[in-house]
RNA sequence: CGGGGUGUAGCUCAGCUUGGUAGAGCGCUUGGUUCGGGACCAAGAGGUCGUAGGUUCGAAUCCUGUCACCCCGACCA
């Protein structure tokens, strides 16, 4: 490819809007160009990196016995109607009118659909199981999309599904499907890590995300590694279990109540009072299915809400405004688990639930249930009494907790969600009414799988994994061409030199994006470096004169390049990128071990 | 949805407070000089100042509505 017929408009300045490097950089390097808020056109550089993700999945998923095919965009309300997502997915859901006034929606995803065409279509417990994946533009009409191209509302996704006779088989799908991730990301060159999630409103009871580790992501995730440095366990934080501390203090004062005019968050009531925030009890009001609910917990921590949920089995969970706190007559920046308001005819008694890293502990603050006023040198077991059963793991997870599976320290990272497997079960299948005739003749519902990719957040987040000041610095897989012919001249000597080499290593189904522009050598580097492929074959110039030209990988400093003789450079480079490319598949071999 | 902010040339922005007929740098076109890490000189092209209305002799500038976009929060396979 010529660099002159290529339409990859660089900038030299930093679009305004653009906050995270991904985006910064394939706004410069002119991969991307917005057309509305979380809308963009994707030029021909991002499209053949979208393209090299995309056949990745491709290839591995047709290895792990999935069929693609493709579903439509578009599809009719009825079908979300039956699943009962018309009314749950909310207004992220884009619907629209046809011109006879059918309401149909744009899809977000596809469970709906397949669903209904499997449910149609297969009718024997022979026929299973089946996984079917395709490849398509989604559209969420997020509240607020940021971050460029990593957090859109079209976007191209992956998504796989799978049906099956009984849970045993679609676990089994699942773990297939894991490997099969493991070495599409391995095979991508990214650094990920694989952690236990929350499977949120998709419904389902097992479920990973996949994610890639970079400073920017907008997940966090905890993990604990053996004395290898291998990892042991990996969560969400919104997930990982915190292992319950193991205290025994015993009360030194009596409990008693003190002003603390005005002092209601952590902070001020610590600092008034002259204590750490760790020994301030924190509480936080919930709407719990509609029943008031105090979660409790010490002041350095966060309660997390889905551990809340989980805990009491609730379908719904979401902050007290202060008018309900007070109507069900508690006392917002004051609430405590000593002497709650009771029950009364205008509203139910408010339940607890505290953290189970309190128990143990003496000498603690907490609010009084009235204005204005704390409890301090609070007990446990003494003041403190609280029934097993209101007592859990409530906390988001973070560095230095104990792991609530194998009782290590955790370690924190942040995370880019790329991939996200769930275990369905029969959620969709039952609600839609799909159903297979087993071999003892009865109907049953389809077991289900899922299994989602971002393709163009997997770019994305390769970008925020892999650049420097320059520009990005595509792993080899996945970026737009293997080499930058940068020419240093457009004299005869240089160019034909040039057109012999692209069309040597075109030969050798190597992909060249030759750089024929009649620019200075400053520009041609700056503009290579920007739209990072990961290897740089110079030729023209001072080192032509030499009978050399210059092999660097974009990787690799101005001191790490190579002189090579004209007549061996076809083979240096083409040794060069093969050798990056094997490494990313070796990579994926030893990962799905 | 709550809070904050911005819309002026393809991009980054100045001009707005205090109304007087539109600016800079980068990019683009042409010519010349250059030529190993985003060159220099000269000459050009390019803008209904987001949009609708109002105030005024006169509006990019003041007022009102509206739309779009961005940031923080809430939200999120």
């Amino acid at each position: 490819m010529r660099y002159s017929k290529l339409l990859a408009p660089t900038l030299k300045e930093t679009p305004a809007d653009a906050v995270v490097v991904s985006h910064r950089l394939m706004l410069r390097a002119g991969y991307v160009r917005k057309l509305s808020a979380g809308i963009y056109t994707y030029l021909p550089l991002a499209q053949r990196t979208f393209t090299k993700v995309a056949n990745i999945i491709r290839e591995e998923l047709n290895r792990a016995g999935a069929q693609e095919l493709t579903m439509p965009a578009v599809q009719p309300a009825e079908l979300w109607q039956e699943s009962g997502r018309w009314e749950q997915y909310g207004a992220e859901l884009l619907r629209f009118k046809d011109r006879k006034g059918n309401d149909f929606v744009i899809g977000p995803t596809h469970e709906e659909v397949i669903t209904a065409l499997v449910r149609d279509e297969v009718k024997s417990y022979k026929q299973l199981p089946l996984n079917l994946y395709q490849i398509q533009t989604k559209f969420r009409d997020e509240v607020r999309p940021r971050f460029g191209i990593m957090r859109g509302r079209e976007f191209v996704m992956k998504d796989a599904y799978s049906f099956h006779v009984d849970d045993a088989d679609a676990h089994k799908e699942y773990d297939n499907m894991f490997r099969a991730y493991t070495r599409i990301f391995s095979r991508c060159g990214l650094r990920f890590r694989a952690v236990e999630a929350d499977t949120g409103s998709i419904g389902g009871n097992r479920s990973h995300e996949f994610q890639v580790l970079a400073d920017s992501g907008e997940d966090a995730i905890v993990f604990t590694v053996d004395a290898a440095g291998k990892p042991t366990y990996a969560a969400n934080v919104e997930l990982a279990p915190v292992a319950a501390a193991e205290h025994n203090e015993k009360p030194e004062l009596p409990c008693s109540v003190v002003d603390t005019p005005k002092k209601k968050t952590i902070e001020e009531v610590a600092a008034f009072l002259g204590v750490p925030p760790a020994r301030v009890l924190k509480g936080v009001l919930f709407d719990v299915d509609g029943k008031p609910v105090l979660a409790m917990c010490l002041g350095d921590r966060d309660i997390n809400e889905v551990k809340l949920k989980k805990v009491l089995g609730a379908k719904d969970v979401r902050l007290l405004l202060d008018e309900e706190a007070k109507a069900a007559g508690l006392k917002p920046g004051f609430v405590g688990p000593l002497n709650l308001p009771a029950a009364q005819a205008s509203h139910p008694s408010v339940m607890l639930a505290v953290d189970h890293g309190v128990k143990g502990l003496a000498g603690l603050v907490c609010g009084a249930n009235a204005w204005d006023k704390h409890h301090v040198q609070v007990a446990w077991g003494r003041d403190l009494i609280v029934a097993d059963d209101c007592l859990a793991d409530l906390t988001t997870a973070k560095a230095g907790d104990r792991c609530g599976k194998n009782s290590d320290v955790y370690q924190a990272a942040r995370g880019i969600e790329v991939g996200h497997v769930f275990f369905l079960g029969t959620k969709y299948s039952t609600a839609m009414k799909a159903t297979f005739q087993g071999e003892d003749k009865a109907e049953h519902p389809y077991v289900m799988g899922c299994y989602g990719i971002g393709v163009t957040r997997t770019a994305a987040a390769a970008i925020e994994q892999n650049h420097d000041d320059d520009g990005i610095r595509w792993p080899a897989p996945i970026a737009p061409f293997h080499v930058s012919l940068v020419a240093l001249g457009v004299d005869k000597e240089t160019m034909d030199l040039a057109e012999k080499l692209e069309g040597a290593l075109e030969g050798l189904g190597i992909e060249v994006l030759f750089d024929d522009r009649d620019e200075r050598p400053g520009v041609k580097f700056k503009d290579n470096d920007l739209i990072g492929n990961p290897v740089r074959l110079a030729v023209g110039g001072k080192s032509l004169k030499e009978g050399v030209v210059e092999v660097k990988l974009r990787s690799e400093t101005k001191e790490q390049l190579r002189k090579v003789p004209i007549n061996e450079a076809v083979h240096v480079v083409a040794a060069l990128v093969n050798g990056l490319l094997a490494d990313a598949r070796k990579a994926a071999d030893d990962a799905a071990v």
